[in-house]
DNA sequence: CACTAGGGTTAGGGTTCT
DNA sequence: TAGAACCCTAACCCTAGT
């Protein structure tokens, strides 16, 4: 119907990271807009651009050795809610680089505006997007 | 953040639809100022129950998207969703009580009180707003 | 200049597909 | 079963108009 899923590419990703890096987590609609990750994520939506920077942090994620929901298998298709105690995550909720394949360098570009944001954790622009 | 996100509680609603029965949709600012029911919403800007009221009033209504997918798949997944009986209630500018739309899984629904504030007759003011 | 109306955006739960 | 991609929409933001 309307959409075959569309697999998220390297580069879309990149783009992704790099709109996060420069206006900060939550501002999905600035980063598909911005004149140089934009172009990259044109086939993308601000909700898509959340949902999936979502995933990646999830994947990110390490959780492993905590409490799992301990679902109870009561039979197939059984559904079961689990309203734990989500996470609170004090750290940095930032990027989740997390890629087996580096294949970024030089650091072209340079800004374009760089306001708002900071404050709290001290992070810096090191992240290069090479473009898509 | 902050406020990650809250989440209206029925006795917010319930003082928010009282406020509107005593004076009217539109006076955001007089309902949360009100010495009986403003209590109940000191957490919420005057902007937060106009946009609650809206939201409450587009559920009360088929409103919403169009088109329903309505996919039938009828395959292992028996997930079977309840189709709302879109209740073609009087577009009267009044009270959207979505009594009939409690599908919603709430997890610890404390109150068990049961009163019936069925009589709307579009008139008198309901004053069994028992507080918050 | 404060408030409201309305459009736009985000956050989070839920669903479908792989 | 798990994870990725997408959908739905309540809650929240922005801004023009009054």
């Amino acid at each position: 119907m309307g959409a075959p899923k569309q697999k998220w590419t390297a580069e879309e990703e990149a783009a992704l990271r790099a709109g996060v890096e420069k206006y900060g987590p939550g501002k999905w609609r600035a980063i598909q807009k911005d004149s140089k990750f934009g172009p990259c994520l044109t086939s993308r939506s601000n909700v898509d651009l959340k949902d999936k920077w979502r995933n990646m942090s999830v994947s990110a994620n390490g959780l492993g050795s905590a409490r799992k929901p301990l679902a109870i298998t009561g039979g197939p298709g059984m559904m079961t809610l689990m309203e734990d105690a989500v996470s609170v995550l004090p750290l940095a909720v930032l990027p989740p680089i997390d890629d087996a394949q580096a294949l970024k360098r030089e650091s072209a570009d340079t800004s374009g505006d760089r306001k708002s944001l900071g404050s709290r954790s001290g992070m810096q622009y090191l992240q290069t997007f090479g473009g898509c």
